[in-house]
DNA sequence: CAGTGAGCGAGCTTCCGCTTGACTT
């Protein structure tokens, strides 16, 4: 072997081995190959910040790997991605593996195309450690503060909670904004519409008020001042204008869209671009890149001339305005553009097309459109009137890249009527009013984050980085700081007053306001670390923090600084800090006196405890130990009520007897149960322990034996001999997946719907020789 | 396998950013 190239991603080095020829063999690291220690900080802070990096237990036996291959290499190319922690994957390996800074090369290149990477190994280069030092600056802050501020909550709050530069900034959205809805009044407004025609012509227009009415009784009046009057058109222009296509993809507006236009979670996006990404469908799915190669831009501008003509061809290349970019790669886009769909599965096709459509259109030319705006007046018989009313209209002139995509809104708001024709009525056409409402509505609260607006805001804040964003997500929702939740609207009284043949009619309709689905809403620990944090740490909870820091690390990275005295100027005054609230802060519960309870004239309280949040009767400061309850889901210290604190004291409850023996239920450490004659029942998902009856029980009791019946049938059945082939027999078992195969050793799935008891010898075998999904070369660890 | 929450004290938890694991009984 001559040369052996190491990359980031398997897939990535599986596409560049074909390009590079046989002189080349192409390895992946697998991103990191080492890191500080799990268990420790593995910071030496008196020893000048020195991390201590060891290689995870995982990737031992890859840099085993790596070994032996540079062993038997003339040439070592080290090709990991152009960005800070690229630059540091590579050192890492140089370091690692032993090679030779002086002839060891590193190359770069951001997109995979034949002419990037032979331009890349034609132009080596050698580490850069001002960029390896601006990554270790990132690596050991990022520990520092999860490392030392975890530990602080845990002693003031709850064992194992988090906070980091990242996650606990995205906690503080979200609790602000849960607190932004709390403070605001929802204020009902009246608002006018009207349908029009011309006096000789049964054409409808549908116009709107220019403002609102505060109450009924000026929408009352506005509407009586209308009988008897004259309407014209007093004013109408048209003009000209223009929308241009969204930029392609990047990993955060590919996980908005995905949400917005496929309900996809943005984790499932993830998931499923990466299949699309392994089969070679779509370039790499994680980057704030919104370039696309040359190639992809003559592929672009080909394929759109072949299916719309040259006149739907503009070529764009789009800049990355995004704070803290650091453009390793290209945008997300197909690989082949001639293909606009893909034979895979739902999921993937979906988001495959979605990606063509956005990439397509954004090399596609500009809609042209003709908006008309119309004001028509109000001719009092009484006097002058300022109200008017307002249409508009549009019309495509030329539709552009709307032929194949328009991106979506993250707005609420029902889809407007408008957006139509108008007629072209001259200035003072005479109008007849056909019907006039007024109808109330009301204020909406700023919207909730979805989880795709939640990685919209922090990438708008230059917060985490495209490999970070779902898994954000999930630490925040495991650490039970925030939860998605689906809330229906609530019931609005609303009044309508129509206006027709000179009578006012008035109705009073139920409307629901918006409901919300998939929202992320904070929970009790996570606005109690919030306010926690916010007070102690203002610094770090600070939505300007990670941009102060990010310009030092450019400056390391420009030479300018010293990784280790930036460290030391934040680290400092940081860790005074963390001493202080160590040592002066209050334990935090989060506890709200509910009220009395009437048996026993003591105080009830609700809080967070070691293990959730719980209602507490008595002190606890006192001789007599108080009394304990866990909160049920989705009851909350600030909403829940004496009455329903003190209905959580009912378990475990006694539910009359069955077989001479007492039904009793409770929670346990696995969730709630029944227990009947010292055996315990787990109740079902829909089973409520504080409402479930006797009968139920019972129920749950029986189904269980009988579940318990059947296995052991099974276990009559199973194994179940089917025949015998050279000697050794093939066998059905029965495990928890269901039945399966198992001959000389070894396990085989069944077929959906396959019945082991009806098989023939030859069916199973077929089975048993078809060729598994992956080969098995990987050894199962056990624990 | 079927709580806990006070207090004592052992030992545990935790960050962000690169990557893809594994295929059960």
């Amino acid at each position: 072997m001559k040369n052996l190239v190491i990359v980031e991603s398997p897939a990535k080095a599986k596409t560049i081995e074909k390009f590079l020829g046989k002189d080349y063999t192409v390895k992946s690291s697998y991103g990191h190959i080492r890191d500080l220690a799990k268990k420790e900080m593995s910071i030496d802070v008196e020893g000048n910040y020195e991390p201590q990096y060891q290689i995870s237990d995982d990737k031992k036996s890859l840099v085993a790997e790596l070994q032996k291959a540079v062993k038997g290499a003339e040439k070592v190319w080290l090709a990991s991605d152009e960005d800070r922690e690229g630059e540091a994957i590579a050192w890492h390996l140089q370091e690692t593996l032993k090679l030779n800074p002086e002839t060891t090369q590193r190359i770069v290149f951001n997109e995979i195309t034949k002419t990037a990477i032979l331009h890349a190994i034609e132009n080596p280069r050698q580490i850069d450690m001002n960029l390896v030092d601006a990554q270790q600056a990132r690596r050991v802050l990022d520990r520092l503060v999860g490392y030392e501020i975890s530990p602080i909550l845990w002693s003031k709050i709850k064992p194992a909670l988090s906070a980091g530069r990242v996650q606990s900034v995205a906690v503080r959205l979200i609790v602000e904004r849960e607190n932004e809805i709390k403070a605001f009044e929802s204020k009902p407004y009246f608002r006018v519409t009207a349908q029009f025609h011309p006096v000789d012509s049964p054409k409808m227009l549908n116009a709107e008020l220019n403002h609102h009415f505060e109450t009924e009784k000026e929408a009352q009046a506005f509407l009586e001042s209308l009988v008897g009057s004259d309407f014209k058109v007093s004013r109408i222009e048209t003009k000209p204008a223009h929308r241009t296509p969204a930029p392609p993809f990047t990993t955060s507006t590919l996980q908005q869209e995905a949400s917005r236009k496929l309900g996809f979670s943005v984790a499932r996006t993830m998931q499923v671009a990466q299949q699309l990404y392994e089969s070679g469908y779509i370039t790499y799915m994680r980057t704030d890149s919104v370039n696309l190669s040359d190639l992809a831009l003559n592929m672009a501008k080909k394929e759109i001339t072949a299916q719309y003509g040259a006149e739907y061809v503009k070529t764009r290349r789009y800049q990355t305005k995004t704070k803290g970019a650091q453009e390793a790669h290209e945008a997300i886009r197909p690989t082949d553009l001639t293909a606009q769909s893909i034979n895979a599965e739902s999921a993937q096709r979906r988001l495959y097309e979605l990606i063509w459509k956005r990439t397509v259109a954004s090399q596609m030319a500009d809609a042209e459109i003709e908006k008309t705006e119309m004001e028509i007046s109000i001719l009092s018989k009484t006097k002058v009137k300022s109200d008017k009313f307002q249409c508009f209209g549009e019309q495509v002139k030329f539709d552009g890249f709307l032929k194949v995509y328009l991106e979506s809104t993250d707005d609420e708001e029902p889809e407007s009527e408008g957006a139509k024709m108008l007629p072209r009525l001259p200035d003072g056409t005479r109008l007849t009013l056909e019907v006039c409402e007024a109808a109330e509505h009301y204020t909406q609260h700023p919207p909730r984050y979805t989880e795709a607006s939640l990685v919209k805001k922090l990438e708008d804040l230059g917060i985490g980085r495209p490999s970070t964003y779902a898994p954000t997500i999930s630490t925040i929702l495991k650490r039970e700081y925030i939860i998605k939740e689906d809330r229906e609207g609530t019931p609005l009284q609303c009044v309508a007053l129509t206006l027709k043949e000179g009578k006012i009619a008035r109705e009073e309709r139920t409307e629901k306001s918006y409901a919300e689905k998939g929202k992320l809403f904070p929970t009790d620990i996570g606005c109690v670390v919030n306010d926690f944090l916010m007070v102690h740490f203002p610094n770090i909870m600070d939505y300007n923090f990670t941009a102060t820091v990010e310009k030092d690390f450019d400056e390391i990275a420009a030479g300018k600084k010293e990784w280790r005295k930036v460290i030391d100027r934040f680290y400092v005054p940081f860790h005074k800090n963390i001493r202080q609230t160590q040592q002066t802060s209050q334990r935090t519960t989060g506890s709200r006196l509910l009220g009395v309870d009437p048996k026993s004239g003591k105080n009830v309280y609700a809080k967070i405890g070691r293990y959730g949040t719980l209602v507490q009767i008595g002190e606890t400061n006192t001789d007599e130990k108080p009394l304990f309850a866990s909160m049920k889901k989705g009851q909350s210290i600030e909403t829940i009520t004496l009455e329903e604190a003190l209905g959580l004291f009912a378990l475990p409850r006694t539910l009359g007897k069955f077989e001479d023996k007492d039904i009793i239920v409770s929670i346990g450490k696995f969730g709630p149960y029944v227990r009947h004659n010292s055996k315990f029942y787990s109740l079902g998902k829909n089973d409520d322990p504080y409402e479930i009856d006797e009968a139920r029980c019972i129920e749950i009791i029986k189904s269980k034996r009988k579940a318990e019946e059947e296995k052991e049938e099974m276990k009559k059945i199973y194994p179940h001999e089917i025949g015998i082939k050279d000697g050794e027999p093939v066998v059905s078992n029965s495990g928890r997946f269901g039945p399966y195969l198992t001959y000389k050793g070894e396990n085989f799935r069944l077929p959906k719907g396959a019945d082991p008891l009806q098989m023939t010898l030859d069916e199973a075998l077929k089975i048993i020789e078809a060729p598994s999904k992956k080969a098995k070369t990987t050894k199962t660890k056990k624990k």
